[in-house]
DNA sequence: TCAAAAGTGTTTCTGCTACACCCATGC
DNA sequence: GCATGGGTGTAGCAGAAACACTTTTGA
Protein backbone atom coordinates (compact mmCIF):
# COMPACT_ATOMS: atom_id res chain seq x y z
CA UNK A 1 0.00 0.00 0.00
CA UNK A 2 1.06 3.29 -0.89
CA UNK A 3 0.64 5.58 2.12
CA UNK A 4 0.46 9.50 1.30
CA UNK A 5 2.14 10.88 4.31
CA UNK A 6 5.35 10.68 2.51
CA UNK A 7 4.44 13.87 0.82
CA UNK A 8 4.65 16.96 1.85
CA UNK A 9 1.69 18.67 1.98
CA UNK A 10 0.65 22.38 0.97
CA UNK A 11 -2.85 24.04 3.00
CA UNK A 12 -5.51 24.04 1.89
CA UNK A 13 -7.92 26.76 2.03
CA UNK A 14 -11.17 28.56 1.18
CA UNK A 15 -12.03 31.49 0.04
CA UNK A 16 -15.18 33.81 -0.84
CA UNK A 17 -16.38 36.21 -3.21
CA UNK A 18 -19.63 37.13 -2.03
CA UNK A 19 -21.26 39.48 -4.09
CA UNK A 20 -24.21 41.49 -3.11
CA UNK A 21 -26.52 43.81 -5.02
CA UNK A 22 -28.11 46.76 -3.82
CA UNK A 23 -31.27 47.50 -5.79
CA UNK A 24 -31.52 50.84 -4.86
CA UNK A 25 -27.97 52.04 -5.94
CA UNK A 26 -27.97 49.36 -8.55
CA UNK A 27 -24.34 48.75 -7.18
CA UNK A 28 -22.83 45.40 -7.66
CA UNK A 29 -20.90 45.07 -4.50
CA UNK A 30 -18.65 42.48 -2.37
CA UNK A 31 -17.85 41.76 1.24
CA UNK A 32 -13.98 42.38 2.16
CA UNK A 33 -12.37 41.85 5.48
CA UNK A 34 -9.41 44.05 6.44
CA UNK A 35 -6.55 42.05 7.57
CA UNK A 36 -5.42 42.59 11.24
CA UNK A 37 -2.15 40.27 10.84
CA UNK A 38 0.64 39.68 8.34
CA UNK A 39 1.19 39.23 6.17
CA UNK A 40 -1.07 41.99 4.10
CA UNK A 41 -1.78 43.86 7.23
CA UNK A 42 -4.41 46.23 6.80
CA UNK A 43 -4.93 45.22 3.49
CA UNK A 44 -8.58 44.18 2.42
CA UNK A 45 -8.40 40.25 1.55
CA UNK A 46 -11.41 38.02 0.67
CA UNK A 47 -13.37 36.39 3.42
CA UNK A 48 -11.83 32.84 3.89
CA UNK A 49 -10.12 30.07 6.36
CA UNK A 50 -9.09 26.62 6.25
CA UNK A 51 -10.40 23.62 5.81
CA UNK A 52 -11.24 21.45 8.21
CA UNK A 53 -9.43 17.71 8.12
CA UNK A 54 -13.19 16.04 8.03
CA UNK A 55 -15.51 19.08 6.17
CA UNK A 56 -16.16 18.93 2.97
CA UNK A 57 -15.03 21.81 0.72
CA UNK A 58 -18.29 23.13 0.10
CA UNK A 59 -19.13 22.94 4.11
CA UNK A 60 -16.18 24.57 4.86
CA UNK A 61 -17.14 27.45 1.97
CA UNK A 62 -20.68 27.60 3.32
CA UNK A 63 -19.33 28.05 6.99
CA UNK A 64 -16.94 30.96 6.02
CA UNK A 65 -19.68 32.44 4.75
CA UNK A 66 -21.94 32.31 7.68
CA UNK A 67 -19.41 33.64 9.89
CA UNK A 68 -19.16 36.63 7.56
CA UNK A 69 -23.09 37.46 7.35
CA UNK A 70 -25.08 34.96 9.41
CA UNK A 71 -26.79 34.33 6.21
CA UNK A 72 -28.77 30.98 5.42
CA UNK A 73 -29.68 29.28 2.03
CA UNK A 74 -27.51 31.54 -0.17
CA UNK A 75 -26.14 30.66 -3.62
CA UNK A 76 -22.74 29.42 -3.00
CA UNK A 77 -20.88 27.56 -6.19
CA UNK A 78 -17.16 26.75 -6.68
CA UNK A 79 -15.27 28.95 -9.05
CA UNK A 80 -11.62 27.60 -9.47
CA UNK A 81 -8.84 26.45 -7.29
CA UNK A 82 -5.55 29.06 -6.90
CA UNK A 83 -2.17 27.14 -6.33
CA UNK A 84 0.53 29.38 -7.37
CA UNK A 85 3.19 28.19 -4.89
CA UNK A 86 4.13 31.78 -3.91
CA UNK A 87 0.94 32.97 -3.50
CA UNK A 88 1.00 33.07 0.19
CA UNK A 89 4.58 34.19 1.36
CA UNK A 90 4.61 32.37 3.85
CA UNK A 91 4.61 28.76 2.78
CA UNK A 92 2.03 27.25 0.14
CA UNK A 93 -1.30 27.35 0.17
CA UNK A 94 -3.54 26.19 -2.28
CA UNK A 95 -6.92 28.48 -1.85
CA UNK A 96 -10.35 26.72 -3.17
CA UNK A 97 -12.14 29.58 -4.47
CA UNK A 98 -16.32 30.04 -4.23
CA UNK A 99 -18.39 32.31 -4.85
CA UNK A 100 -21.90 33.67 -3.22
CA UNK A 101 -24.98 36.12 -4.56
CA UNK A 102 -26.60 37.94 -1.64
CA UNK A 103 -29.45 40.63 -2.23
CA UNK A 104 -28.68 43.52 0.07
CA UNK A 105 -32.13 44.21 0.21
CA UNK A 106 -33.81 41.58 2.15
CA UNK A 107 -33.18 44.06 5.08
CA UNK A 108 -30.74 42.47 6.51
CA UNK A 109 -28.69 43.83 9.04
CA UNK A 110 -25.66 43.00 7.26
CA UNK A 111 -24.15 41.76 10.26
CA UNK A 112 -20.04 41.75 10.01
CA UNK A 113 -19.48 39.83 13.21
CA UNK A 114 -16.92 38.06 12.42
CA UNK A 115 -15.00 38.24 15.10
CA UNK A 116 -14.13 41.91 15.51
CA UNK A 117 -12.67 42.20 12.38
CA UNK A 118 -13.61 45.07 9.99
CA UNK A 119 -15.47 43.99 7.35
CA UNK A 120 -17.35 45.76 4.40
CA UNK A 121 -18.61 46.07 1.24
CA UNK A 122 -17.24 47.40 -1.89
CA UNK A 123 -18.47 48.60 -4.47
CA UNK A 124 -17.33 46.46 -7.60
CA UNK A 125 -15.27 48.84 -9.27
CA UNK A 126 -14.17 51.11 -6.17
CA UNK A 127 -12.10 48.32 -5.13
CA UNK A 128 -9.07 48.69 -2.45
CA UNK A 129 -5.61 47.20 -3.47
CA UNK A 130 -6.27 43.28 -2.16
CA UNK A 131 -4.34 41.17 -0.01
CA UNK A 132 -2.47 37.58 -1.87
CA UNK A 133 -3.78 36.73 -5.36
CA UNK A 134 -7.41 38.27 -4.27
CA UNK A 135 -7.57 40.56 -7.31
CA UNK A 136 -7.11 37.80 -9.97
CA UNK A 137 -9.79 35.69 -7.77
CA UNK A 138 -12.45 38.47 -7.66
CA UNK A 139 -11.53 39.49 -11.53
CA UNK A 140 -12.26 36.09 -12.71
CA UNK A 141 -15.85 35.76 -9.81
CA UNK A 142 -17.06 38.81 -11.82
CA UNK A 143 -16.53 36.97 -14.90
CA UNK A 144 -18.33 33.69 -14.35
CA UNK A 145 -20.85 35.96 -12.83
CA UNK A 146 -21.37 37.58 -16.06
CA UNK A 147 -21.21 34.97 -18.42
CA UNK A 148 -23.62 32.67 -15.76
CA UNK A 149 -26.14 35.34 -15.63
CA UNK A 150 -26.81 34.81 -19.20
CA UNK A 151 -27.97 31.48 -19.60
CA UNK A 152 -28.34 30.48 -16.05
CA UNK A 153 -31.08 32.06 -13.91
CA UNK A 154 -28.83 32.93 -10.93
CA UNK A 155 -29.34 36.73 -11.17
CA UNK A 156 -32.56 36.30 -9.20
CA UNK A 157 -30.10 35.62 -6.71
CA UNK A 158 -29.30 39.18 -5.95
CA UNK A 159 -32.76 40.68 -5.82
CA UNK A 160 -35.04 40.32 -3.37
CA UNK A 161 -38.00 37.57 -3.22
CA UNK A 162 -40.00 39.94 -4.86
CA UNK A 163 -39.56 42.32 -7.53
CA UNK A 164 -40.37 44.44 -10.28
CA UNK A 165 -38.96 44.21 -13.71
CA UNK A 166 -37.20 47.29 -13.72
CA UNK A 167 -34.92 45.93 -11.01
CA UNK A 168 -34.56 42.88 -13.20
CA UNK A 169 -33.64 44.99 -15.58
CA UNK A 170 -30.86 47.27 -13.48
CA UNK A 171 -29.49 43.93 -12.04
CA UNK A 172 -28.50 42.48 -15.70
CA UNK A 173 -27.48 46.22 -16.87
CA UNK A 174 -24.81 46.45 -14.19
CA UNK A 175 -23.67 43.41 -13.54
CA UNK A 176 -22.99 43.31 -18.02
CA UNK A 177 -22.43 46.78 -18.10
CA UNK A 178 -24.66 47.69 -21.08
CA UNK A 179 -27.93 48.73 -21.43
CA UNK A 180 -31.51 46.99 -22.74
CA UNK A 181 -34.54 48.35 -24.64
CA UNK A 182 -37.39 47.67 -21.97
CA UNK A 183 -40.00 46.37 -23.92
CA UNK A 184 -37.80 43.35 -25.48
CA UNK A 185 -36.41 43.06 -22.20
CA UNK A 186 -40.00 42.29 -20.40
CA UNK A 187 -41.17 40.44 -23.93
CA UNK A 188 -37.98 38.07 -23.12
CA UNK A 189 -38.34 37.57 -19.68
CA UNK A 190 -41.77 37.16 -19.72
CA UNK A 191 -41.39 34.71 -22.36
CA UNK A 192 -39.44 32.42 -20.49
CA UNK A 193 -42.31 31.38 -18.50
CA UNK A 194 -39.98 31.59 -15.61
CA UNK A 195 -41.81 34.39 -13.16
CA UNK A 196 -44.77 34.32 -10.56
CA UNK A 197 -46.50 37.43 -11.45
CA UNK A 198 -47.74 38.29 -7.60
CA UNK A 199 -50.79 40.11 -6.88
CA UNK A 200 -48.25 43.21 -5.02
CA UNK A 201 -46.99 46.42 -6.27
CA UNK A 202 -44.17 48.15 -4.79
CA UNK A 203 -44.81 50.20 -1.71
CA UNK A 204 -43.57 53.65 -1.28
CA UNK A 205 -42.37 54.57 -4.34
CA UNK A 206 -43.23 58.70 -5.66
CA UNK A 207 -44.64 57.33 -9.00
CA UNK A 208 -47.24 54.87 -10.59
CA UNK A 209 -46.33 51.09 -8.59
CA UNK A 210 -44.98 48.36 -10.65
CA UNK A 211 -45.84 45.03 -9.94
CA UNK A 212 -44.22 42.34 -7.97
CA UNK A 213 -42.69 39.29 -9.88
CA UNK A 214 -41.08 36.19 -7.92
CA UNK A 215 -38.82 33.54 -9.57
CA UNK A 216 -40.35 29.95 -9.54
CA UNK A 217 -37.68 27.40 -9.35
CA UNK A 218 -40.55 24.52 -10.48
CA UNK A 219 -41.40 26.55 -13.63
CA UNK A 220 -37.36 27.06 -14.61
CA UNK A 221 -37.18 22.82 -14.09
CA UNK A 222 -39.70 22.67 -16.39
CA UNK A 223 -38.16 24.94 -19.25
CA UNK A 224 -35.17 22.92 -18.48
CA UNK A 225 -36.48 19.62 -19.02
CA UNK A 226 -38.39 20.38 -21.99
CA UNK A 227 -34.71 21.60 -23.00
CA UNK A 228 -35.45 25.21 -23.90
CA UNK A 229 -33.01 28.13 -23.95
CA UNK A 230 -32.43 30.05 -21.30
CA UNK A 231 -30.66 32.75 -22.73
CA UNK A 232 -30.27 36.58 -23.07
CA UNK A 233 -27.60 38.19 -24.72
CA UNK A 234 -26.99 42.11 -24.89
CA UNK A 235 -28.54 43.66 -27.97
CA UNK A 236 -25.89 44.00 -29.87
CA UNK A 237 -26.59 47.33 -31.88
CA UNK A 238 -27.62 46.94 -35.52
CA UNK A 239 -26.37 49.50 -37.50
CA UNK A 240 -29.31 51.96 -37.98
CA UNK A 241 -30.32 52.69 -41.02
CA UNK A 242 -28.38 54.84 -43.55
CA UNK A 243 -29.96 57.43 -45.11
CA UNK B 1 1.84 35.93 12.90
CA UNK B 2 -0.54 33.18 12.52
CA UNK B 3 1.35 30.43 10.65
CA UNK B 4 -0.31 27.28 9.36
CA UNK B 5 1.12 23.62 10.30
CA UNK B 6 -1.13 24.12 13.78
CA UNK B 7 -3.67 22.64 11.16
CA UNK B 8 -3.85 18.75 9.79
CA UNK B 9 -3.51 19.18 6.17
CA UNK B 10 -5.53 17.36 3.77
CA UNK B 11 -3.26 15.33 0.55
CA UNK B 12 -3.59 17.54 -2.49
CA UNK B 13 -3.54 15.68 -6.11
CA UNK B 14 -4.34 16.44 -9.63
CA UNK B 15 -6.62 13.71 -11.45
CA UNK B 16 -6.89 14.36 -15.35
CA UNK B 17 -9.83 13.08 -17.53
CA UNK B 18 -8.01 12.52 -21.18
CA UNK B 19 -10.47 13.09 -23.82
CA UNK B 20 -8.80 11.44 -27.20
CA UNK B 21 -11.03 11.42 -30.29
CA UNK B 22 -10.59 9.28 -33.49
CA UNK B 23 -12.04 10.53 -35.78
CA UNK B 24 -12.27 7.07 -37.80
CA UNK B 25 -14.39 5.47 -35.71
CA UNK B 26 -16.32 9.11 -34.82
CA UNK B 27 -15.41 7.97 -31.27
CA UNK B 28 -14.97 10.19 -27.99
CA UNK B 29 -12.57 8.22 -25.22
CA UNK B 30 -10.99 8.23 -22.04
CA UNK B 31 -7.70 7.83 -21.17
CA UNK B 32 -7.91 5.32 -18.27
CA UNK B 33 -4.98 3.92 -16.09
CA UNK B 34 -5.33 0.25 -14.06
CA UNK B 35 -4.39 0.41 -10.87
CA UNK B 36 -2.18 -2.40 -9.21
CA UNK B 37 -2.28 -1.19 -5.57
CA UNK B 38 -5.18 -1.11 -2.44
CA UNK B 39 -7.30 0.39 -2.46
CA UNK B 40 -9.93 0.00 -5.80
CA UNK B 41 -6.92 -2.90 -7.06
CA UNK B 42 -7.54 -3.88 -10.55
CA UNK B 43 -9.99 -1.10 -11.05
CA UNK B 44 -9.54 1.73 -13.74
CA UNK B 45 -8.92 5.29 -12.59
CA UNK B 46 -8.03 8.76 -14.21
CA UNK B 47 -4.70 9.21 -14.12
CA UNK B 48 -3.35 11.59 -11.46
CA UNK B 49 -1.00 11.82 -8.67
CA UNK B 50 0.40 14.28 -5.39
CA UNK B 51 1.11 17.82 -6.07
CA UNK B 52 5.13 18.74 -5.58
CA UNK B 53 5.34 21.34 -2.64
CA UNK B 54 7.04 24.04 -5.18
CA UNK B 55 4.73 23.11 -8.28
CA UNK B 56 2.18 25.24 -9.68
CA UNK B 57 -1.05 23.27 -10.19
CA UNK B 58 -1.71 23.41 -13.68
CA UNK B 59 2.29 22.25 -13.85
CA UNK B 60 1.17 19.04 -11.87
CA UNK B 61 -1.22 18.37 -14.11
CA UNK B 62 0.95 18.93 -16.89
CA UNK B 63 3.32 16.37 -16.02
CA UNK B 64 0.85 14.54 -15.16
CA UNK B 65 -0.58 14.46 -18.99
CA UNK B 66 2.86 14.39 -20.44
CA UNK B 67 4.01 10.99 -18.35
CA UNK B 68 1.14 9.70 -19.19
CA UNK B 69 0.68 10.23 -22.93
CA UNK B 70 4.36 12.01 -23.75
CA UNK B 71 2.55 14.86 -25.44
CA UNK B 72 3.15 18.31 -25.44
CA UNK B 73 1.03 21.29 -26.48
CA UNK B 74 -1.75 19.81 -25.08
CA UNK B 75 -5.45 21.77 -24.33
CA UNK B 76 -6.07 21.30 -20.46
CA UNK B 77 -7.73 23.08 -18.59
CA UNK B 78 -9.04 22.88 -14.97
CA UNK B 79 -12.19 21.21 -14.01
CA UNK B 80 -13.15 21.36 -10.82
CA UNK B 81 -11.79 20.13 -6.89
CA UNK B 82 -13.19 17.61 -5.69
CA UNK B 83 -12.92 17.31 -1.68
CA UNK B 84 -15.74 14.85 -0.05
CA UNK B 85 -13.73 13.95 2.72
CA UNK B 86 -14.63 10.19 2.54
CA UNK B 87 -13.63 10.34 -1.66
CA UNK B 88 -9.95 8.19 -0.65
CA UNK B 89 -10.51 5.58 2.04
CA UNK B 90 -6.90 6.15 3.13
CA UNK B 91 -7.79 9.78 3.94
CA UNK B 92 -8.02 13.10 3.60
CA UNK B 93 -7.33 13.39 0.04
CA UNK B 94 -8.26 16.50 -2.26
CA UNK B 95 -8.07 16.58 -5.36
CA UNK B 96 -7.85 19.15 -8.47
CA UNK B 97 -9.57 17.44 -11.48
CA UNK B 98 -8.21 18.83 -15.00
CA UNK B 99 -9.57 17.53 -18.13
CA UNK B 100 -7.35 17.92 -21.40
CA UNK B 101 -8.48 17.41 -25.16
CA UNK B 102 -6.06 15.58 -27.72
CA UNK B 103 -6.55 13.91 -31.19
CA UNK B 104 -6.04 10.41 -31.47
CA UNK B 105 -5.25 10.60 -35.41
CA UNK B 106 -2.33 13.30 -35.59
CA UNK B 107 -0.33 9.65 -36.03
CA UNK B 108 0.87 9.09 -32.50
CA UNK B 109 2.13 5.75 -31.01
CA UNK B 110 -0.27 6.74 -28.08
CA UNK B 111 2.21 5.37 -25.85
CA UNK B 112 0.64 4.62 -22.54
CA UNK B 113 4.93 4.78 -21.09
CA UNK B 114 3.19 4.93 -17.67
CA UNK B 115 5.32 3.07 -15.74
CA UNK B 116 4.42 -0.25 -16.49
CA UNK B 117 1.22 0.36 -15.60
CA UNK B 118 -1.82 -0.72 -18.24
CA UNK B 119 -3.37 2.07 -19.60
CA UNK B 120 -5.93 2.11 -21.88
CA UNK B 121 -8.47 4.51 -23.80
CA UNK B 122 -11.93 3.27 -23.69
CA UNK B 123 -14.91 4.54 -25.12
CA UNK B 124 -17.01 7.42 -23.46
CA UNK B 125 -20.22 4.97 -23.57
CA UNK B 126 -18.33 1.76 -22.54
CA UNK B 127 -16.63 2.81 -19.62
CA UNK B 128 -15.74 0.29 -16.68
CA UNK B 129 -16.48 0.99 -13.44
CA UNK B 130 -14.01 3.63 -11.75
CA UNK B 131 -12.36 3.59 -8.29
CA UNK B 132 -12.68 6.71 -6.31
CA UNK B 133 -15.15 9.43 -7.36
CA UNK B 134 -14.05 9.17 -10.29
CA UNK B 135 -16.59 8.48 -12.38
CA UNK B 136 -18.24 11.78 -11.24
CA UNK B 137 -15.18 13.39 -12.03
CA UNK B 138 -15.54 11.97 -15.82
CA UNK B 139 -19.41 12.91 -15.82
CA UNK B 140 -18.38 16.81 -14.76
CA UNK B 141 -15.68 16.77 -17.55
CA UNK B 142 -18.29 15.55 -20.14
CA UNK B 143 -20.86 18.37 -19.14
CA UNK B 144 -18.14 20.81 -19.65
CA UNK B 145 -16.78 19.69 -22.77
CA UNK B 146 -20.27 19.70 -24.13
CA UNK B 147 -21.11 22.53 -22.88
CA UNK B 148 -18.05 24.49 -23.64
CA UNK B 149 -17.84 23.13 -27.43
CA UNK B 150 -20.68 25.20 -28.14
CA UNK B 151 -19.34 28.60 -27.72
CA UNK B 152 -15.71 28.09 -27.80
CA UNK B 153 -13.37 26.81 -30.35
CA UNK B 154 -11.90 24.07 -28.56
CA UNK B 155 -13.35 20.90 -30.62
CA UNK B 156 -10.08 21.32 -32.46
CA UNK B 157 -8.14 20.32 -30.25
CA UNK B 158 -9.78 16.83 -30.83
CA UNK B 159 -8.90 17.05 -34.55
CA UNK B 160 -5.68 16.43 -36.65
CA UNK B 161 -4.59 20.01 -37.58
CA UNK B 162 -5.88 19.41 -41.12
CA UNK B 163 -9.51 18.08 -41.65
CA UNK B 164 -12.47 18.33 -43.71
CA UNK B 165 -15.65 19.81 -42.89
CA UNK B 166 -17.38 16.61 -42.34
CA UNK B 167 -14.88 15.50 -39.96
CA UNK B 168 -15.74 18.35 -37.81
CA UNK B 169 -19.45 18.01 -37.82
CA UNK B 170 -18.86 14.84 -37.55
CA UNK B 171 -17.25 15.70 -34.19
CA UNK B 172 -19.68 17.83 -32.74
CA UNK B 173 -22.42 15.25 -33.58
CA UNK B 174 -20.24 12.87 -31.38
CA UNK B 175 -19.87 14.93 -28.36
CA UNK B 176 -23.27 16.61 -28.49
CA UNK B 177 -25.08 13.33 -29.03
CA UNK B 178 -27.36 15.41 -31.93
CA UNK B 179 -27.26 15.40 -35.80
CA UNK B 180 -26.32 19.05 -37.93
CA UNK B 181 -28.04 19.49 -41.18
CA UNK B 182 -24.51 19.20 -43.63
CA UNK B 183 -25.83 22.77 -45.08
CA UNK B 184 -25.99 24.66 -42.49
CA UNK B 185 -23.47 23.53 -40.53
CA UNK B 186 -20.74 24.42 -43.32
CA UNK B 187 -22.92 27.84 -43.90
CA UNK B 188 -22.50 28.40 -40.14
CA UNK B 189 -18.67 27.31 -39.59
CA UNK B 190 -17.55 29.26 -42.73
CA UNK B 191 -19.33 32.08 -41.97
CA UNK B 192 -17.22 32.21 -38.63
CA UNK B 193 -14.56 32.81 -40.65
CA UNK B 194 -11.62 31.11 -38.21
CA UNK B 195 -10.44 28.44 -40.47
CA UNK B 196 -8.37 28.62 -43.17
CA UNK B 197 -9.03 26.48 -46.63
CA UNK B 198 -5.93 24.05 -47.52
CA UNK B 199 -4.41 23.40 -50.89
CA UNK B 200 -5.05 19.81 -50.26
CA UNK B 201 -7.60 17.56 -49.70
CA UNK B 202 -7.86 14.02 -48.27
CA UNK B 203 -5.66 11.18 -49.20
CA UNK B 204 -6.70 7.54 -49.96
CA UNK B 205 -10.49 7.89 -49.69
CA UNK B 206 -13.01 5.68 -51.12
CA UNK B 207 -14.56 8.25 -52.95
CA UNK B 208 -14.27 11.93 -53.78
CA UNK B 209 -11.92 13.47 -51.49
CA UNK B 210 -12.68 16.67 -49.44
CA UNK B 211 -11.00 20.10 -48.89
CA UNK B 212 -8.98 19.95 -45.66
CA UNK B 213 -8.94 23.42 -43.13
CA UNK B 214 -7.50 23.85 -40.38
CA UNK B 215 -7.99 26.20 -36.99
CA UNK B 216 -6.41 29.86 -37.35
CA UNK B 217 -6.31 31.33 -33.78
CA UNK B 218 -5.38 34.55 -35.14
CA UNK B 219 -8.72 34.62 -37.01
CA UNK B 220 -9.87 33.63 -33.46
CA UNK B 221 -8.61 36.47 -31.73
CA UNK B 222 -9.82 39.01 -34.45
CA UNK B 223 -13.43 37.43 -33.87
CA UNK B 224 -13.16 37.87 -30.15
CA UNK B 225 -12.02 41.60 -30.58
CA UNK B 226 -14.65 42.26 -32.39
CA UNK B 227 -17.12 40.57 -30.08
CA UNK B 228 -18.56 38.17 -32.57
CA UNK B 229 -19.87 35.51 -31.02
CA UNK B 230 -19.11 32.00 -31.62
CA UNK B 231 -21.91 30.21 -30.86
CA UNK B 232 -23.27 26.74 -32.10
CA UNK B 233 -26.75 25.27 -31.28
CA UNK B 234 -28.06 21.90 -31.96
CA UNK B 235 -30.96 22.64 -34.44
CA UNK B 236 -33.89 21.99 -32.12
CA UNK B 237 -36.01 20.42 -34.91
CA UNK B 238 -39.05 22.38 -35.60
CA UNK B 239 -42.08 20.95 -36.00
CA UNK B 240 -42.92 19.72 -39.18
CA UNK B 241 -45.52 21.43 -41.01
CA UNK B 242 -49.03 19.38 -40.44
CA UNK B 243 -51.02 18.76 -43.53
C1' DT C 1 -21.68 2.31 -63.65
C1' DC C 2 -22.18 2.32 -59.09
C1' DA C 3 -21.47 3.55 -54.39
C1' DA C 4 -20.24 7.05 -51.25
C1' DA C 5 -19.42 11.20 -49.71
C1' DA C 6 -18.51 16.28 -51.27
C1' DG C 7 -20.43 20.26 -52.23
C1' DT C 8 -23.91 23.98 -53.11
C1' DG C 9 -28.69 27.81 -53.28
C1' DT C 10 -33.04 29.21 -51.96
C1' DT C 11 -37.30 29.57 -49.37
C1' DT C 12 -39.56 29.77 -44.98
C1' DC C 13 -40.07 31.07 -40.52
C1' DT C 14 -38.74 32.62 -35.92
C1' DG C 15 -37.28 35.67 -32.89
C1' DC C 16 -34.47 39.79 -32.08
C1' DT C 17 -34.29 44.77 -32.88
C1' DA C 18 -36.09 49.11 -33.12
C1' DC C 19 -39.25 52.41 -32.05
C1' DA C 20 -43.35 56.04 -29.46
C1' DC C 21 -46.98 56.70 -26.88
C1' DC C 22 -50.41 56.44 -22.96
C1' DC C 23 -51.05 55.25 -17.90
C1' DA C 24 -50.99 55.59 -12.94
C1' DT C 25 -49.36 57.71 -8.90
C1' DG C 26 -47.34 60.96 -5.50
C1' DC C 27 -46.08 65.39 -4.75
C1' DG D 1 -50.66 69.45 -13.46
C1' DC D 2 -46.39 67.65 -13.75
C1' DA D 3 -42.65 64.68 -13.06
C1' DT D 4 -41.43 59.96 -12.75
C1' DG D 5 -41.25 55.58 -13.96
C1' DG D 6 -44.84 51.64 -15.49
C1' DG D 7 -46.58 49.47 -19.12
C1' DT D 8 -47.77 48.03 -24.06
C1' DG D 9 -47.93 46.70 -29.91
C1' DT D 10 -45.96 46.28 -34.31
C1' DA D 11 -43.10 46.37 -38.43
C1' DG D 12 -38.66 45.06 -40.36
C1' DC D 13 -34.99 42.20 -40.83
C1' DA D 14 -31.16 38.87 -39.85
C1' DG D 15 -30.18 34.49 -39.30
C1' DA D 16 -31.61 29.66 -38.33
C1' DA D 17 -34.07 25.77 -40.24
C1' DA D 18 -35.61 23.01 -43.86
C1' DC D 19 -34.98 20.93 -48.03
C1' DA D 20 -32.80 18.10 -53.07
C1' DC D 21 -29.89 17.76 -56.38
C1' DT D 22 -25.30 17.63 -58.98
C1' DT D 23 -20.31 16.54 -58.74
C1' DT D 24 -16.22 13.91 -58.03
C1' DT D 25 -13.68 9.88 -57.19
C1' DG D 26 -12.25 5.04 -56.50
C1' DA D 27 -13.45 0.46 -56.87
Amino acid sequence: MSYTYEYPRPALTVDGVIFGYDSNERDLRVLLILRSGEPYRNYWALPGGFVEMDEDLDTAALRELQEETGLHNIFLEQLYTFGAPDRDPRGRVVSVAYYALISLNDSQPLQADSDAQDARWFSIDQLPPLAFDHADILQLALLRLQGKIRYMPIGFELLPEKFPLSQLQHLYETILKGTFEKRNFRKKILSLNILTELDETQQGVPHRAARLYSFDPKKYEQLVKNSFDFKLDLERKRKPAQN
